[in-house]
DNA sequence: GACCTTAGTAAGTAGTAGCTTACCGTTCGT
DNA sequence: ACGAACGGTAAGCTACTACTTACTAAGGTC
């Protein structure tokens, strides 16, 4: 199991981490910089990051006294596996409810079988 | 408020949410067929599905005294699109860290505004 | 009708997650 | 070497979340 997708869905379900998140996106940032865009105190940055760097969702690069912190495609694409897992599936199901529920409602048409 | 991403992070954030949604996956289920497949009572069941279904993620459908949960695409989709997003963006920063990374060290350029 | 099954809601509790301030180790500039 | 900037960790507080046991409502069966 590389890259728990649970931890990734969990980190990803915090606002604040959301916005860390989508702020890596846009370029790389040190931890001051992200601080400076989020409402949240410095050492909160550091846990989420923490959080973050866990789930795989960011990396870390030693700049000086500086950490540049950036995406890391890993835990975006165990995620992104764990919910193509699932498309398939979901669309297969909504077929077939959208069905029953066709006939409940309109007691005319389609009677496949 | 088309399908709000944040709501389905949250809502699978949570283990026993995530093990409802992936029994949803297997089949559509009553909420008694899905209280006898996890380890916690009806009431939160119903709790959960109500958070589910708040996310977009179950639907369900009214059979006589029961009520049938199944999934339900447009979450799923929602989140899908958040993760696309993100996609193209990690790779490129992805890349462009290992760049850096790979270069030795270079005391030049860099400097914060 | 009486009565059972199904399931959502109410109220209350325990545990945890996120925030803060304070502190400490590193690295750079002078 | 000294001081300042950067950033991770510790300890503590608050608030929310997941769970429980009632209770209530609605549909189906006899």
């Amino acid at each position: 199991m590389p890259t728990n997708q649970g931890a990734v869905l969990e980190a990803l379900a915090d606002p604040s981490r959301r916005s860390i998140f989508e702020l890596l996106a846009e370029r790389p940032m040190s931890v001051v910089e992200i601080t400076a865009s989020v409402p949240i105190s410095r050492p909160a940055v550091s846990q989420h990051l923490r959080v973050l760097k866990d789930a795989r969702l960011v990396a870390v690069r030693p700049s000086g006294t500086r950490r540049i912190y950036s995406l890391d495609p890993e835990g975006l694409d165990a995620v992104r596996r764990y919910f193509e897992r699932f498309w398939a599936g979901a669309l297969a199901a909504y077929a077939r409810e959208a069905d029953v529920s066709s006939r409940s409602h309109h007691p005319s048409e389609e009677k496949s079988s």
